[in-house]
RNA sequence: GGAGGGGUACCCAAGCGGUCAACGGGAGCAGACUGUAAAUCUGCCGGCUCAGCCUUCGGAGGUUCGAAUCCUUCCCCCUCCA
Protein backbone atom coordinates (compact mmCIF):
# COMPACT_ATOMS: atom_id res chain seq x y z
CA UNK A 1 0.00 0.00 0.00
CA UNK A 2 2.75 2.16 0.96
CA UNK A 3 4.58 1.80 -2.96
CA UNK A 4 0.35 2.77 -4.63
CA UNK A 5 0.69 6.12 -2.21
CA UNK A 6 3.68 7.21 -3.78
CA UNK A 7 2.61 6.10 -7.10
CA UNK A 8 -0.07 8.04 -6.89
CA UNK A 9 1.54 11.15 -4.97
CA UNK A 10 0.80 14.57 -6.97
CA UNK A 11 -1.10 12.66 -9.58
CA UNK A 12 -4.62 14.39 -10.78
CA UNK A 13 -6.77 11.46 -11.91
CA UNK A 14 -6.46 7.65 -12.02
CA UNK A 15 -8.82 5.88 -15.04
CA UNK A 16 -9.20 3.86 -13.47
CA UNK A 17 -8.16 2.96 -10.09
CA UNK A 18 -9.33 -0.55 -9.95
CA UNK A 19 -7.63 -1.96 -12.69
CA UNK A 20 -4.54 -0.05 -11.06
CA UNK A 21 -5.34 -1.87 -8.71
CA UNK A 22 -5.85 -5.38 -10.22
CA UNK A 23 -2.92 -4.66 -12.56
CA UNK A 24 -0.32 -4.03 -9.97
CA UNK A 25 -1.78 -7.05 -7.69
CA UNK A 26 -0.34 -9.41 -10.47
CA UNK A 27 2.91 -8.75 -9.30
CA UNK A 28 4.26 -8.37 -12.77
CA UNK A 29 5.96 -5.46 -14.18
CA UNK A 30 3.71 -3.06 -15.78
CA UNK A 31 4.39 -1.41 -19.35
CA UNK A 32 4.12 2.31 -18.30
CA UNK A 33 4.46 4.54 -21.41
CA UNK A 34 4.57 8.32 -21.63
CA UNK A 35 5.08 10.27 -25.21
CA UNK A 36 6.78 13.18 -25.51
CA UNK A 37 6.44 15.21 -28.67
CA UNK A 38 9.90 16.87 -29.28
CA UNK A 39 8.84 20.53 -30.06
CA UNK A 40 11.64 21.73 -28.32
CA UNK A 41 15.14 21.48 -27.89
CA UNK A 42 15.21 21.56 -24.11
CA UNK A 43 12.97 20.43 -21.31
CA UNK A 44 11.88 22.34 -18.21
CA UNK A 45 10.79 21.69 -15.04
CA UNK A 46 7.26 21.04 -16.07
CA UNK A 47 8.23 18.33 -18.52
CA UNK A 48 10.19 16.53 -15.53
CA UNK A 49 6.83 16.47 -13.28
CA UNK A 50 6.00 13.60 -15.38
CA UNK A 51 9.18 11.97 -16.24
CA UNK A 52 9.69 11.82 -11.76
CA UNK A 53 6.63 9.95 -11.89
CA UNK A 54 7.85 7.57 -14.68
CA UNK A 55 10.55 7.46 -11.89
CA UNK A 56 8.21 6.41 -9.29
CA UNK A 57 7.09 3.35 -11.72
CA UNK A 58 10.93 2.35 -12.16
CA UNK A 59 11.49 2.32 -8.63
CA UNK A 60 8.66 -0.09 -8.23
CA UNK A 61 10.32 -1.91 -10.40
CA UNK A 62 7.69 -1.57 -13.74
CA UNK A 63 9.08 -1.29 -17.49
CA UNK A 64 9.51 2.46 -18.32
CA UNK A 65 8.85 3.11 -21.88
CA UNK A 66 9.91 6.80 -23.11
CA UNK A 67 8.13 7.97 -26.69
CA UNK A 68 9.36 10.13 -28.52
CA UNK A 69 6.69 11.74 -30.61
CA UNK A 70 9.07 12.39 -33.63
CA UNK A 71 6.04 11.14 -36.07
CA UNK A 72 3.17 13.18 -33.89
CA UNK A 73 5.88 16.32 -33.69
CA UNK A 74 5.11 17.04 -37.18
CA UNK A 75 1.48 17.12 -36.58
CA UNK A 76 1.18 19.49 -33.98
CA UNK A 77 -0.26 18.69 -30.85
CA UNK A 78 -3.31 20.91 -31.05
CA UNK A 79 -4.37 20.26 -26.72
CA UNK A 80 -5.03 23.20 -24.87
CA UNK A 81 -4.24 25.18 -27.81
CA UNK A 82 -6.99 27.92 -29.75
CA UNK A 83 -5.41 27.64 -32.74
CA UNK A 84 -3.92 25.42 -35.67
CA UNK A 85 -0.20 25.03 -34.77
CA UNK A 86 2.57 25.38 -36.96
CA UNK A 87 4.05 21.61 -37.67
CA UNK A 88 7.86 21.11 -37.54
CA UNK A 89 10.80 20.20 -39.97
CA UNK A 90 11.93 16.60 -39.85
CA UNK A 91 15.42 17.91 -39.13
CA UNK A 92 14.26 20.22 -35.75
CA UNK A 93 12.29 17.28 -34.62
CA UNK A 94 15.38 15.10 -35.04
CA UNK A 95 17.89 17.16 -33.29
CA UNK A 96 15.30 17.76 -30.61
CA UNK A 97 14.62 14.21 -29.60
CA UNK A 98 18.55 13.92 -29.24
CA UNK A 99 18.56 16.12 -26.39
CA UNK A 100 15.85 14.76 -24.82
CA UNK A 101 17.54 11.63 -24.10
CA UNK A 102 20.22 13.18 -22.78
CA UNK A 103 18.03 15.32 -20.33
CA UNK A 104 15.85 12.44 -19.34
CA UNK A 105 18.34 10.19 -17.53
CA UNK A 106 19.63 12.45 -14.51
CA UNK A 107 16.09 11.42 -13.33
CA UNK A 108 15.45 8.23 -15.03
CA UNK A 109 17.76 4.96 -15.25
CA UNK A 110 19.35 4.92 -18.53
CA UNK A 111 19.63 1.24 -18.45
CA UNK A 112 16.05 0.44 -16.94
CA UNK A 113 14.34 2.63 -19.65
CA UNK A 114 13.01 2.19 -23.01
CA UNK A 115 13.05 4.77 -25.49
CA UNK A 116 10.56 4.60 -28.67
CA UNK A 117 9.82 6.73 -31.70
CA UNK A 118 6.34 6.65 -33.07
CA UNK A 119 8.31 7.91 -36.47
CA UNK A 120 9.60 3.95 -36.48
CA UNK A 121 6.09 2.37 -36.92
CA UNK A 122 4.01 5.08 -38.58
CA UNK A 123 6.31 5.96 -41.09
CA UNK A 124 5.28 2.18 -42.48
CA UNK A 125 1.76 2.75 -42.26
CA UNK A 126 -0.22 3.08 -45.93
CA UNK A 127 -2.73 5.44 -46.96
CA UNK A 128 -5.35 2.48 -46.36
CA UNK A 129 -3.70 1.82 -42.75
CA UNK A 130 -4.80 5.21 -42.20
CA UNK A 131 -8.37 5.45 -43.66
CA UNK A 132 -8.80 2.29 -41.38
CA UNK A 133 -6.99 4.47 -38.22
CA UNK A 134 -9.67 7.32 -38.91
CA UNK A 135 -12.23 4.95 -39.51
CA UNK A 136 -12.21 3.74 -35.38
CA UNK A 137 -13.53 7.07 -33.64
CA UNK A 138 -16.02 9.51 -34.99
CA UNK A 139 -16.15 13.57 -35.48
CA UNK A 140 -19.05 13.75 -32.65
CA UNK A 141 -16.82 11.96 -30.03
CA UNK A 142 -14.04 14.51 -31.59
CA UNK A 143 -15.57 16.99 -30.85
CA UNK A 144 -16.28 15.78 -27.09
CA UNK A 145 -12.46 17.18 -26.58
CA UNK A 146 -12.91 20.43 -24.77
CA UNK A 147 -10.22 22.36 -26.53
CA UNK A 148 -11.83 21.13 -29.65
CA UNK A 149 -15.14 21.81 -28.56
CA UNK A 150 -14.53 25.57 -27.73
CA UNK A 151 -12.55 26.42 -31.27
CA UNK A 152 -16.09 24.93 -33.33
CA UNK A 153 -18.00 26.67 -30.95
CA UNK A 154 -16.43 30.17 -31.03
CA UNK A 155 -15.62 29.81 -34.59
CA UNK A 156 -11.92 28.93 -35.02
CA UNK A 157 -10.48 26.50 -37.41
CA UNK A 158 -9.87 22.72 -36.78
CA UNK A 159 -7.45 21.11 -39.64
CA UNK A 160 -8.55 17.56 -40.24
CA UNK A 161 -5.24 16.25 -39.52
CA UNK A 162 -5.38 17.58 -36.36
CA UNK A 163 -7.81 15.05 -35.38
CA UNK A 164 -5.14 12.16 -36.44
CA UNK A 165 -3.08 13.15 -33.21
CA UNK A 166 -4.92 11.96 -30.75
CA UNK A 167 -5.98 8.14 -32.79
CA UNK A 168 -1.59 8.20 -33.56
CA UNK A 169 -1.36 8.77 -29.83
CA UNK A 170 -3.74 6.04 -29.19
CA UNK A 171 -2.20 3.46 -31.91
CA UNK A 172 1.37 3.81 -30.28
CA UNK A 173 -0.69 2.47 -27.25
CA UNK A 174 -1.97 -0.87 -29.41
CA UNK A 175 1.74 -1.09 -31.31
CA UNK A 176 3.63 -0.64 -27.30
CA UNK A 177 0.85 -2.69 -25.38
CA UNK A 178 0.69 -0.02 -22.98
CA UNK A 179 -0.89 -1.62 -19.52
CA UNK A 180 -0.37 2.54 -18.53
CA UNK A 181 -0.22 5.78 -19.97
CA UNK A 182 0.99 9.15 -18.18
CA UNK A 183 0.18 12.58 -19.26
CA UNK A 184 -0.53 15.94 -18.24
CA UNK A 185 -4.35 16.26 -17.74
CA UNK A 186 -4.13 18.44 -20.32
CA UNK A 187 -4.00 15.13 -22.50
CA UNK A 188 -6.95 13.08 -20.92
CA UNK A 189 -8.97 12.93 -24.05
CA UNK A 190 -5.73 11.36 -26.05
CA UNK A 191 -5.07 9.03 -23.34
CA UNK A 192 -8.76 8.08 -23.58
CA UNK A 193 -9.01 7.91 -26.78
CA UNK A 194 -5.96 5.09 -26.00
CA UNK A 195 -8.05 2.79 -24.40
CA UNK A 196 -11.00 2.97 -27.29
CA UNK A 197 -8.31 2.10 -29.58
CA UNK A 198 -7.20 -0.62 -27.73
CA UNK A 199 -10.13 -2.25 -27.03
CA UNK A 200 -10.75 -2.32 -30.71
CA UNK A 201 -7.82 -4.65 -31.13
CA UNK A 202 -8.46 -7.07 -28.79
CA UNK A 203 -6.52 -5.65 -26.18
CA UNK A 204 -7.30 -5.04 -22.40
CA UNK A 205 -7.35 -1.22 -21.75
CA UNK A 206 -4.41 1.07 -20.88
CA UNK A 207 -4.62 2.73 -17.54
CA UNK A 208 -4.07 6.54 -17.45
CA UNK A 209 -3.15 8.62 -14.80
CA UNK A 210 -2.93 12.13 -15.65
CA UNK A 211 -0.40 15.00 -13.63
CA UNK A 212 -1.20 18.33 -12.91
CA UNK A 213 0.26 21.22 -15.48
CA UNK A 214 2.75 23.06 -13.62
CA UNK A 215 2.69 26.20 -13.15
CA UNK A 216 5.22 28.73 -14.60
CA UNK A 217 7.64 30.38 -11.91
CA UNK A 218 6.49 34.27 -12.59
CA UNK A 219 3.31 35.05 -10.74
CA UNK A 220 -0.36 33.55 -11.90
CA UNK A 221 -0.71 30.61 -12.60
CA UNK A 222 -0.49 30.15 -16.48
CA UNK A 223 1.08 26.96 -17.20
CA UNK A 224 5.38 26.87 -17.60
CA UNK A 225 5.67 27.06 -20.92
CA UNK A 226 8.20 28.32 -23.69
CA UNK A 227 6.09 30.30 -25.41
CA UNK A 228 4.63 32.25 -22.31
CA UNK A 229 8.74 32.64 -21.04
CA UNK A 230 8.13 31.10 -17.26
CA UNK A 231 9.95 28.29 -17.90
CA UNK A 232 12.79 26.93 -15.78
CA UNK A 233 15.00 24.81 -18.19
CA UNK A 234 16.83 21.98 -16.71
CA UNK A 235 19.99 22.82 -18.90
CA UNK A 236 20.30 26.57 -17.69
CA UNK A 237 22.95 27.83 -15.57
CA UNK A 238 22.97 26.79 -12.17
CA UNK A 239 22.75 30.16 -10.70
CA UNK A 240 19.43 30.80 -13.33
CA UNK A 241 17.78 27.56 -11.79
CA UNK A 242 18.38 28.76 -8.44
CA UNK A 243 17.81 31.64 -8.92
CA UNK A 244 13.99 31.65 -10.37
CA UNK A 245 13.15 28.76 -7.78
CA UNK A 246 13.84 31.40 -5.00
CA UNK A 247 11.56 34.09 -6.92
CA UNK A 248 8.46 31.86 -6.72
CA UNK A 249 5.69 32.57 -4.43
CA UNK A 250 5.40 30.84 -1.38
CA UNK A 251 2.03 29.61 -1.52
CA UNK A 252 3.50 28.10 -5.09
CA UNK A 253 6.41 26.48 -3.43
CA UNK A 254 4.96 24.06 -1.71
CA UNK A 255 3.20 22.29 -5.31
CA UNK A 256 6.43 22.75 -6.56
CA UNK A 257 7.76 20.13 -3.50
CA UNK A 258 5.10 18.23 -4.12
CA UNK A 259 5.71 17.51 -7.66
CA UNK A 260 9.39 18.23 -7.81
CA UNK A 261 11.35 17.23 -4.85
CA UNK A 262 11.92 13.54 -4.74
CA UNK A 263 11.41 14.03 -0.48
CA UNK A 264 9.01 12.01 1.13
CA UNK A 265 5.79 13.64 1.63
CA UNK A 266 6.13 13.66 5.59
CA UNK A 267 9.35 15.45 5.02
CA UNK A 268 7.58 17.82 3.05
CA UNK A 269 4.52 18.74 5.84
CA UNK A 270 7.43 19.02 8.50
CA UNK A 271 8.37 21.79 6.70
CA UNK A 272 5.15 23.72 6.15
CA UNK A 273 5.34 23.08 10.17
CA UNK A 274 8.29 24.52 10.43
CA UNK A 275 7.11 27.78 8.37
CA UNK A 276 3.92 27.64 10.70
CA UNK A 277 6.13 27.84 13.68
CA UNK A 278 7.90 31.26 11.97
CA UNK A 279 10.65 29.84 9.73
CA UNK A 280 11.57 32.44 7.25
CA UNK A 281 9.91 30.67 3.99
CA UNK A 282 12.53 31.49 1.88
CA UNK A 283 14.87 29.13 3.87
CA UNK A 284 13.07 26.10 3.41
CA UNK A 285 12.37 27.61 -0.58
CA UNK A 286 16.58 27.01 -0.43
CA UNK A 287 16.36 23.55 0.69
CA UNK A 288 13.78 23.16 -2.65
CA UNK A 289 16.28 25.34 -5.07
CA UNK A 290 19.44 23.30 -3.70
CA UNK A 291 17.66 19.89 -4.48
CA UNK A 292 16.54 20.87 -7.99
CA UNK A 293 19.82 22.61 -8.89
CA UNK A 294 21.73 19.13 -6.97
CA UNK A 295 19.64 16.89 -9.86
CA UNK A 296 20.54 18.53 -12.71
CA UNK A 297 23.75 19.28 -11.34
CA UNK A 298 25.91 18.00 -8.49
CA UNK A 299 25.96 18.93 -5.06
CA UNK A 300 28.80 21.07 -5.19
CA UNK A 301 27.42 23.02 -8.27
CA UNK A 302 24.43 23.79 -6.08
CA UNK A 303 26.01 24.95 -3.11
CA UNK A 304 28.08 27.77 -5.05
CA UNK A 305 24.66 28.42 -6.53
CA UNK A 306 23.19 29.16 -3.42
CA UNK A 307 26.30 31.23 -2.37
CA UNK A 308 26.51 32.99 -5.60
CA UNK A 309 22.71 33.90 -4.94
CA UNK A 310 23.64 34.73 -1.48
CA UNK A 311 26.28 36.86 -2.13
CA UNK A 312 24.20 38.79 -5.29
CA UNK A 313 20.88 39.10 -3.97
CA UNK A 314 21.47 39.18 0.12
CA UNK A 315 24.35 41.06 0.11
CA UNK A 316 24.09 43.43 -3.51
CA UNK A 317 27.38 41.71 -4.77
CA UNK A 318 27.68 41.88 -8.17
CA UNK A 319 28.21 38.15 -10.05
CA UNK A 320 32.20 37.60 -10.79
CA UNK A 321 31.62 34.92 -13.59
CA UNK A 322 30.17 37.11 -15.94
CA UNK A 323 31.90 35.97 -19.47
CA UNK A 324 33.26 38.54 -21.49
CA UNK A 325 31.75 40.22 -24.71
CA UNK A 326 33.84 42.05 -27.50
CA UNK A 327 31.39 44.83 -28.72
CA UNK A 328 32.76 46.10 -31.99
CA UNK A 329 32.02 49.61 -32.83
CA UNK A 330 32.46 51.49 -36.41
CA UNK A 331 33.41 54.37 -34.50
CA UNK A 332 35.03 55.88 -32.13
CA UNK A 333 32.82 55.16 -29.54
CA UNK A 334 29.33 53.21 -28.74
CA UNK A 335 26.17 54.93 -27.82
CA UNK A 336 24.86 53.57 -24.50
CA UNK A 337 21.46 51.99 -25.97
CA UNK A 338 23.16 50.29 -28.72
CA UNK A 339 25.43 48.70 -26.26
CA UNK A 340 22.47 47.76 -24.08
CA UNK A 341 21.30 46.43 -27.30
CA UNK A 342 24.34 44.01 -28.61
CA UNK A 343 25.12 43.01 -25.37
CA UNK A 344 21.73 41.33 -25.55
CA UNK A 345 20.69 42.65 -22.35
CA UNK A 346 17.74 44.58 -23.79
CA UNK A 347 15.60 43.94 -26.82
CA UNK A 348 15.71 47.02 -29.14
CA UNK A 349 17.37 50.69 -28.12
CA UNK A 350 13.84 51.99 -27.54
CA UNK A 351 14.06 49.29 -24.53
CA UNK A 352 17.29 50.79 -23.31
CA UNK A 353 16.06 54.27 -23.40
CA UNK A 354 12.67 52.96 -21.33
CA UNK A 355 14.98 51.08 -19.23
CA UNK A 356 17.70 54.29 -18.13
CA UNK A 357 14.30 56.30 -18.10
CA UNK A 358 13.03 54.12 -15.15
CA UNK A 359 16.38 54.10 -13.21
CA UNK A 360 17.12 50.09 -14.10
CA UNK A 361 20.64 50.60 -15.83
CA UNK A 362 23.76 50.60 -13.80
CA UNK A 363 27.24 50.59 -15.30
CA UNK A 364 29.73 49.37 -12.90
CA UNK A 365 27.59 49.22 -9.93
CA UNK A 366 26.82 53.18 -10.89
CA UNK A 367 22.90 53.80 -11.66
CA UNK A 368 22.87 56.56 -14.74
CA UNK A 369 20.22 58.88 -16.18
CA UNK A 370 21.56 59.81 -19.24
CA UNK A 371 20.10 58.84 -21.94
CA UNK A 372 22.62 60.02 -24.51
CA UNK A 373 25.73 58.62 -22.63
CA UNK A 374 28.38 57.42 -25.11
CA UNK A 375 31.22 54.61 -23.83
CA UNK A 376 34.26 55.34 -25.92
CA UNK A 377 36.34 52.65 -27.52
CA UNK A 378 38.69 50.79 -25.82
CA UNK A 379 36.90 50.58 -22.15
CA UNK A 380 35.64 47.33 -20.58
CA UNK A 381 32.42 47.52 -18.43
CA UNK A 382 29.94 45.87 -16.33
CA UNK A 383 26.29 46.40 -17.59
CA UNK A 384 23.53 45.72 -15.35
CA UNK A 385 19.56 46.60 -16.47
CA UNK A 386 17.03 45.39 -13.67
CA UNK A 387 18.53 43.01 -10.89
CA UNK A 388 19.18 39.79 -12.81
CA UNK A 389 20.46 41.39 -16.33
CA UNK A 390 24.52 41.54 -16.20
CA UNK A 391 26.79 41.53 -18.88
CA UNK A 392 30.97 42.42 -19.04
CA UNK A 393 31.47 44.42 -22.46
CA UNK A 394 34.69 45.55 -23.87
CA UNK A 395 34.08 47.82 -27.02
CA UNK A 396 36.42 47.40 -29.68
CA UNK A 397 36.76 49.51 -32.98
CA UNK A 398 36.68 48.30 -36.29
CA UNK A 399 40.10 49.48 -37.95
CA UNK A 400 39.40 51.25 -41.03
CA UNK A 401 37.88 55.20 -42.17
CA UNK A 402 36.13 56.21 -39.03
CA UNK A 403 32.39 58.02 -38.42
CA UNK A 404 31.57 60.86 -37.13
CA UNK A 405 33.88 61.12 -34.02
CA UNK A 406 32.54 62.03 -30.36
CA UNK A 407 34.30 63.03 -27.74
CA UNK A 408 33.62 60.80 -24.94
CA UNK A 409 31.91 61.51 -21.99
CA UNK A 410 33.26 60.38 -18.87
CA UNK A 411 31.19 57.62 -17.30
CA UNK A 412 29.51 58.81 -14.01
C1' G B 1 -21.90 26.75 -55.74
C1' G B 2 -25.09 30.54 -52.74
C1' A B 3 -25.98 33.91 -48.37
C1' G B 4 -23.98 36.18 -44.16
C1' G B 5 -20.15 37.29 -40.29
C1' G B 6 -15.01 38.26 -39.25
C1' G B 7 -9.33 39.29 -39.63
C1' U B 8 -6.55 45.48 -34.72
C1' A B 9 -0.11 45.30 -31.04
C1' C B 10 2.30 38.83 -26.86
C1' C B 11 -3.25 37.27 -25.65
C1' C B 12 -8.34 39.11 -25.07
C1' A B 13 -10.69 43.37 -26.81
C1' A B 14 -12.42 48.70 -28.09
C1' G B 15 -12.15 52.12 -32.11
C1' C B 16 -15.47 52.71 -37.50
C1' G B 17 -12.58 59.80 -41.60
C1' G B 18 -8.74 63.84 -38.15
C1' U B 19 -7.70 64.97 -30.99
C1' C B 20 -4.77 57.09 -32.91
C1' A B 21 1.47 54.57 -31.79
C1' A B 22 -4.28 53.36 -31.35
C1' C B 23 -9.54 52.95 -24.86
C1' G B 24 -9.71 48.90 -21.40
C1' G B 25 -8.16 44.06 -19.26
C1' G B 26 -4.48 40.09 -18.87
C1' A B 27 0.55 38.79 -19.35
C1' G B 28 5.37 41.03 -19.17
C1' C B 29 9.32 44.66 -17.76
C1' A B 30 11.34 48.48 -14.41
C1' G B 31 11.30 51.46 -9.74
C1' A B 32 9.72 51.66 -4.32
C1' C B 33 8.80 48.17 -0.34
C1' U B 34 10.84 43.05 0.64
C1' G B 35 12.87 37.30 1.68
C1' U B 36 15.32 38.58 -6.14
C1' A B 37 8.96 36.14 -2.27
C1' A B 38 3.52 37.46 -2.29
C1' A B 39 0.36 41.67 -1.75
C1' U B 40 0.53 46.96 -2.55
C1' C B 41 1.97 51.67 -4.90
C1' U B 42 4.37 54.14 -9.30
C1' G B 43 6.03 54.12 -14.27
C1' C B 44 6.66 51.58 -18.85
C1' C B 45 4.84 48.24 -22.40
C1' G B 46 6.19 49.35 -32.06
C1' G B 47 11.10 50.97 -33.87
C1' C B 48 15.11 54.62 -34.33
C1' U B 49 20.63 58.48 -34.70
C1' C B 50 14.84 59.21 -28.72
C1' A B 51 12.01 66.23 -25.81
C1' G B 52 12.48 64.78 -32.68
C1' C B 53 11.66 61.23 -36.44
C1' C B 54 10.03 56.59 -38.88
C1' U B 55 6.79 52.34 -39.74
C1' U B 56 2.06 49.72 -37.92
C1' C B 57 -4.41 47.97 -37.44
C1' G B 58 -4.71 40.46 -43.02
C1' G B 59 -2.09 41.80 -48.44
C1' A B 60 -2.22 45.21 -52.67
C1' G B 61 -4.33 49.40 -54.96
C1' G B 62 -7.72 53.81 -54.74
C1' U B 63 -10.81 58.16 -52.78
C1' U B 64 -9.45 62.34 -49.46
C1' C B 65 -5.84 68.01 -47.27
C1' G B 66 -6.05 63.63 -43.97
C1' A B 67 -7.89 56.45 -43.36
C1' A B 68 -7.37 51.26 -38.52
C1' U B 69 -11.91 53.72 -40.00
C1' C B 70 -14.79 54.89 -47.00
C1' C B 71 -14.23 52.17 -52.09
C1' U B 72 -11.99 48.11 -55.28
C1' U B 73 -9.51 43.63 -55.35
C1' C B 74 -6.88 39.47 -53.40
C1' C B 75 -5.74 36.06 -49.22
C1' C B 76 -7.34 33.62 -44.74
C1' C B 77 -11.05 32.04 -40.83
C1' C B 78 -16.14 30.99 -39.29
C1' U B 79 -21.66 30.12 -39.64
C1' C B 80 -25.94 28.71 -42.40
C1' C B 81 -28.01 26.73 -47.09
C1' A B 82 -26.82 23.25 -51.28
Amino acid sequence: MESLHQLLRGTEEVLLLNELKSRLATGKPLRVKAGFDPTAPHLHLGHTVLINKLRHFQLAGHHIIFLIGDFTAMIGDPSGRNVVRQPLSQADVKANASTYTEQIFKILDADKTEIVFNSSWMHKKTAADLVRMASAYTVARMLERDDFNKRYRTGQGIAIHEFLYPLIQAQDSVELRADIELGGTDQKFNLLVGREIQKGHGQQPQVIITVPILEGYTQGNAKMSKSLGNCIGITEAPDDVFGKIMSIDDEKMWRYFELLSFRPMREIAAFKTEVQGGTNPRDIKFRLAMEITERFYSRKVAATAQANFIQRFQRGAMPDDIAEKTIVSQHHSVAIGNLLKDAGLVTSTSEAMRMIKQGAVRIDGNKIDNVKLVLPAGVTAILQVGKRKFAKVRIDQLPGPSGNQQIPRKIP
